[in-house]
DNA sequence: AATGAATGAGCATTCATTCAT
DNA sequence: GATGAATGAATGCTCATTCAT
């Protein structure tokens, strides 16, 4: 990696810590320059303009986010204490480093539409990462007639829900104190005979 | 009420119109003004800025909702077609009046995040008919071991989700088309011996 | 004509002044802003945009000139007078009012290439008042043999010319101090019989 | 010639074409250095600035161009002939080299207003060019009563305009299909006796 | 009650130029 | 001799808000 790229890739994380703490929208090019510590002009030295920043950032973020959610799913654990990890690495991510992530995205496709198929692949692929542990789950016998698309979709869904709580716990329709619980609950009537079907919570 | 209640009454229904058919960032007072058929100027005589006309036209809005929720909700049928009128009806809602509802509202929270409460307390509302809705049944012996609270939720954000897929389709996760079969497929495995407690579908 | 009219015609006199002093292209909104006594966002209260404004002064020149030059030629005296009244009139013009007339109008051209019509069509109506004046010598015997065609093109070409000396005289290629000598140059070799045929220079 | 002054005259060979393909506003210090194979930083060791770098291409395109039309004019060829052959020669050079030559002039001149004495030269020049021909023929008896001085500068005016045409079609004035007939239509008047006056045309 | 007029703060982008290495 | 990095100044446009009439 030559220096100029090195150095692009510090000022992304810095532009993705101003990006989430204010905002997509909100965030002008100066404030990112300010941050990275340099003035506007120099930071088109590095970044063809607002979107390409936006750009790099997003995927980065999906990069690095992608890759720890597959490291989750891929211990062997039972279904629903892999789940119940997954969500917490999910939300753990977001409370960690981008209050803001998800608000964050919905801006980001108003502001450059065609980043729509790159977030809807991530999406794909978080929704593929569950549907497959699923899948497994089954085809190990822990579960039987399990709808796996369906709940794979259901769990999905929560999961956003829950991590947008956990941005914003004032928007709370949901107790996000136990995922276990909450995934137990959905996924208990259709438990197999087998006794490594439940989760050693 | 005195004339200029009245008139402002008005002009919120109009500025409704405006808001959620350009998005409430993307409006201008400009637009609303021409809309109401008056200048800038004068709709400062009736609210005292962009931020009184979008929280009157949010509180409107919900308490909209909340009546029409409510009387689907009171109708006397089987839990599952309850709840799957009531989808139904709140996606009915967004598609033939506000196109733009939803991402609206979460652009009113980044506009005025004073407003939070008030947008909060409506989603608990919808939620509480649901679980009033849920309770009810647990009570006539249609479902057993419901977990009321949890399930209220789970529906809660489904509806919210799919409504939010019925604006932009890219976006789907979880596959629409039927709301009843996807209710049916959560509630099922609690139904009671009752021979109310399926619906009619 | 409304007030706001009226003040728009104001601002286009003072906007021209400004756009002739800089040209076009150097002068900023905030040059005509701070020269009309307001400020930029003031200006946008009058003008769309900065294309509005320079459309708004090219057709004020243009209509006040060709009126102006139509009431010379339409003047009942010898032809090659006429064209020398013509041609110092529309120096005297420039002098005048627009020491950067030309240059401008190409710098026009290239900021807003949908006014090329406008202005090709103000060229035209200038030539036009030249062949007209030419035929109607030819008619009248004062002349003969005259190609009207190449010669109107031809004195128009000269004129242009002059009028770009006359504002810049380091260009100066041609003496332009006395027009009369060059056209009488031109036009003599098909001078008729007429005693009519020269002028009273 | 050291090293550097060679280097300098090939980097000003390249300028040139850049300047006339994206004529010399447009032109940004980073095209020419893209160009050149170097970096803008590069480019300002041969360089003091982009006003030097006019200033040569300037410098070199008239001397070429000069050198062109003098070895045109020296051909022992009838004048009407002579000049339709200089004309042609002027406007080849435009369309095949430098589609922008004359827009870029004036550009040049609103750019770096000091060039104007170096451009007013070169028309001088070229006038000369023309004055030195017509006082040949005459006194080669080919015309008589020529006023020389008047016509070359009416023949430099109508040279200039017809290349500007070629340039930019929509801006036509003057049928500029057949030089020699334009100059046959001026000089005819005062063809001599001689038979050598007219041209083969 | 209504409005025309005016405004200030805000923003993405471009480019010639400088300088340390 | 060459270059990457950094910069400052410039510019057209938007919009919520205020105020005198």
């Amino acid at each position: 990696m030559t220096d100029k790229e090195t150095r692009r890739e510090d000022l992304i994380l810095t532009a993705r810590e101003v990006f989430f703490q204010y905002g997509v929208r909100k965030t002008t090019i100066d404030d990112i320059a300010q941050a990275c510590g340099m003035t506007k002009s120099s930071l088109y030295h590095y970044f063809s303009g607002k979107e390409d920043l936006i750009r790099a950032v997003a995927r980065m973020v999906m990069d690095e986010n992608l890759e720890k959610y597959e490291a989750v799913v891929a211990k062997e654990i039972p279904l629903v204490d892999s789940l119940a990890a997954l969500i917490k690495t999910i939300i753990a991510r977001q409370k960690e480093m981008y209050p803001k992530f998800l608000a964050s995205l919905e801006e980001v496709l108003e502001l450059i539409p065609m980043l729509k198929d790159v977030i809807t692949g991530y999406q794909q692929s978080v929704l593929n990462l569950i549907k497959k542990r699923l899948t497994k789950a089954v085809e190990m016998g822990e579960y039987n007639n399990l709808p796996v698309e369906e709940f794979s979709s259901i769990l999905m869904i929560l999961i956003h829900h829950q991590v947008k709580q956990c941005t914003d716990p004032s928007m709370a329709v949901l107790d996000s104190s136990d995922p276990y619980a909450l995934i137990s609950l959905l996924l208990d009537p259709y438990r197999g005979t087998s006794s490594a079907a439940g989760g050693s919570h």
